[in-house]
DNA sequence: GGTTCGTGTGACAAAATCGTCACAAATGGG
DNA sequence: CCCATTTGTGACGATTTTGTCACACGAACC
């Protein structure tokens, strides 16, 4: 799958050259010349990677990296930022705004591509571990919202974290101490029987899945692998 | 908990600049002359930044990269290299042998201290996102447990939502519109008073830290950056 | 088969959480 | 300074969540 990158700059030269060297190295390549354009292809085509020149007719590039970087569709969008030699304060300007790069003119493009790839890399590197996808299941750590099927489950606080920590650890029969341990942090009461009731209620939203929830008799629960 | 900034550069001119914005930034800074002094400072001390000078005495500055870099100690450390003007083939092997950013010389001490926090700010969140650390605070999203300084912040399910994905995006204003979205799934209720409600209650909680939670009139609200 | 122990289930009540309202205070513009 | 809008704060009540108890049922062993 390639990716594709917005080249936003008033100079066709530098588009040409920019577009060359990109597509040579295996991206696609969407051009802008002006801010409103810029703006319009980047809500519309979502870029991996805005290369955005600082000096552009109508609208200035700061304006245009503000606007993307505050709206939540483009705001992760890695913004590369071109500035003519020397303007320190364009620099930092344009890092106070999001910007998450900057190349001065005139630039190689090879640097270009090498830092267009080192954006890449540090906006895909998250693996994302707050997000946790097994069969039918999905579980999210950031909304704490978790899916069956495609079909958000009702769960309480408590559940989701029983059903993430089994789902994490799948395959593997988890005693009730050790739940009792990391989804309620210790709780002193001995022979509780909180953690079978929390089973029960979950298993309860589970519907047909429930059986993925095993009992380990005498040892505790465990969620089957494979699923 | 002050930051350490691992100064390398055989100038003392250099040095006593960087020495006097970084401390006044708030970083504690160690110093190095040559690239035998770097390598091992930064073993020893495990800064949490490199400032590294690509012309120095003996080993130079691409070569010490190098080395960090393919230590386990010492390669996730930030490397953030100073350059002169206009060699772009220096630039572009800094970034070859694993730097993380770059500077020109001469640079401004502000842009300097700027690019350290971006780098800070990426360095301090686990690979697998669920741990997050920054200044005082830590967001497990595993256990869902949210720390100050080491101590348990006694949270409800929905503060800590709010706090975790404030602190995910700190330094940025995240409108109430895009809270209710992403917090609680997009409630429905037109002129919704409840974002305030929960800032005002998780503000009560975080006690003197609470001026980190930034209020944007007009816009939203904001986790203070740098903290 | 009988017995003991482990787990499931129905139900209850206390505590926690949440969203909303009304009013106070702060902010920004004319 | 005044006014309008935005945000902060005190407070309330409805709903949800939670842990526990008692009893039923199942599993394993003798």
């Amino acid at each position: 799958m390639r990716q594709t990158i917005l080249v936003v700059d008033d100079e066709s030269d530098v588009i040409d050259l920019l577009r060359f060297n990109l597509q040579k190295s295996g991206f696609d390549v969407i051009e802008a010349t002006h801010g409103v354009e810029a703006l319009e292809k980047a809500r519309k085509h979502r870029p991996d990677v805005i290369i955005l020149d600082l000096m552009l007719p109508e609208i200035d590039g700061i304006e245009v990296c503000r606007k993307l970087k505050s709206e939540d569709h483009t705001s992760a969008i890695p913004i590369l930022m071109l500035t003519a030699k020397g303007t320190v304060a364009d620099r930092i300007e344009g890092l106070e705004t999001g910007a998450d790069d900057y190349v001065v003119k005139p630039f190689s493009p090879r640097e270009i591509v090498l830092r267009i790839r080192a954006l890449l890399l540090r906006s895909t590197q998250t693996p994302d571990g707050t997000l946790v996808e097994t069969g039918p299941f999905s579980i999210n750590k950031n909304t704490l919202v978790a899916t069956l099927c495609g079909k958000k489950l009702d769960l309480t606080t408590t559940e989701f974290k029983l059903l993430a920590l089994l789902i994490d650890r799948r395959g593997k029969s988890i005693p009730r101490e050790t739940l009792l341990r990391e989804v309620w942090g210790y709780h002193s009461t001995v022979d509780s029987r909180t953690v079978d009731t929390h089973v029960r209620r979950l298993r309860e939203k589970l519907g047909t899945e429930s059986s993925c929830l095993e009992t380990i008799r005498g040892e505790g629960y465990r969620f089957a692998m494979g699923t």
